[in-house]
DNA sequence: GCATGGTGTTTTGTATACAATAAGGCCCGA
DNA sequence: TCGGGCCTTATTGTATACAAAACACCATGC
């Protein structure tokens, strides 16, 4: 009922699976930064016309999964360390103000579903071993929420090329079990100062959310 | 040598002719809000073929100049004021993290750059009657040297579709002088933080510069 | 050896024709 | 008079053909 708050809105049949089809190339990196991305490949891989391809490359584009060359070529962009942290910065910025607005307006029903949502969170936390999709699923459903809540179409659209980038999978899936604790705990403070409708706590809280995954990313990444 | 900072990267000569012209014909209120942006109409006006069109509509969409409706047409945008008040508060949020940025990087050159143009911008002002056009030319030139120094392609692209909406026009029209000195002022202050390389001071100048402008705005505004 | 210019090939940009789909009107029945 | 289902038409989506531009390569001259 929720759908995602990501998802643009549906144009045509051919381009929105031109669109998911080249971005999951890129996001399970079949398609590594610096891979040019050529109209007809793509045309032939995704068995669609130019025209489609065209279209879904120029939505990648603007959402900086690619980058055009000097000449008219695109290739799919990668990210450094600077960049990352740059993107988690913008991150928490713009969730955090998020939140703000979130807390503002949340309903008595959309509070509900945060709560059924992360307590879908801590179920998959618990099991045995986590299960770490389930967990990305429903940890990403739970920030669409709080998107929604915010009922600013414009913070969706900025945030939409920023959350689903690769980082953000690889961060998780270097999270012990503490860690997605302390996420979901984060999550249910959250919940808290969205009932008291408290933006600052909601701001606050959801600013050092995303900050401790910045740092969570960069400790587990290699080098530099 | 500067350039703009939020064109973006020239990729062919019919479709940025078709933004172009489709951008000002919106800027201008020649289609003013609600009214539909149809692809072949749109060929007609500009002299090229559906296929430019469609890839400057796009762009349009994609910076919400326009939003499509259920089905898959397209109509210019408005704002009210509650739209225009979060557009403001996003470039506080997005300009003053560039400010803060910039106070880490800024070369001695870049600073002369901003001097030289705030030193224009007090000279439009200084005139018998303020040069509200030139004013308006050189404050975009200042901003825009500010984002060029914080060094962030990702912040360009998000403020891009932010600055140049008929409203940040319809606000300078309606400073008088002592506004406008303000504003000056302010860039002076900025310059003085950059400076320094206080990424804190520039930031909270930064914010308040543009809260400013917001509060302009909501006081020349006629109602509600 | 190196720069330089030309040429062939690859790749993107544009135009046009056609298909699919949504909007709006019309008729009909209740 | 209102509502619902067709049918017409307006508008967008897709495919394809062609034009323009960029790249790579090689040859040529110094």
């Amino acid at each position: 009922m929720p759908g995602s708050a990501s998802k643009k809105a549906a144009a045509s049949k051919a381009a929105d699976r031109a669109y998911a089809e080249i971005r999951s190339l890129i996001l399970a990196g079949d398609a590594s930064p610096g891979t040019p991305l050529r109209e007809e490949a793509l045309a032939d891989i995704v068995g669609v016309s130019r025209t489609p391809i065209r279209d879904a490359l120029r939505r990648l584009e603007a959402e900086h999964y690619a980058f055009r060359t000097p000449g008219g070529r695109l290739v799919v962009a990668e990210w450094d360390v600077d960049d990352v942290a740059e993107m988690f910065a913008l991150r928490a910025m713009l969730e955090g103000h998020a939140a703000a607005r979130a807390a503002q307006r949340i309903t008595a029903a959309q509070l509900d579903s945060l709560r059924q949502c992360n307590a879908a969170i801590e179920a998959a936390i618990a099991q045995p071993t986590p299960d770490i999709a389930r967990f990305l699923g429903e940890n990403r459903r739970f920030h669409d929420l709080v998107l929604n809540a915010s009922a600013s179409a414009r913070l969706v659209a900025m945030l939409a090329s920023l959350v689903e980038q690769p980082i953000v999978r690889r961060t998780a899936t270097r999270y012990d079990r503490a860690d997605l604790a302390r996420s979901a705990h984060e999550h249910g403070q959250l919940i808290q100062a969205f009932a008291a409708h408290d933006e600052e706590w909601a701001r606050a809280i959801m600013t050092a959310h995303i900050r401790r995954a910045l740092h969570a990313f960069q400790d587990a990444s290699p080098s530099k």
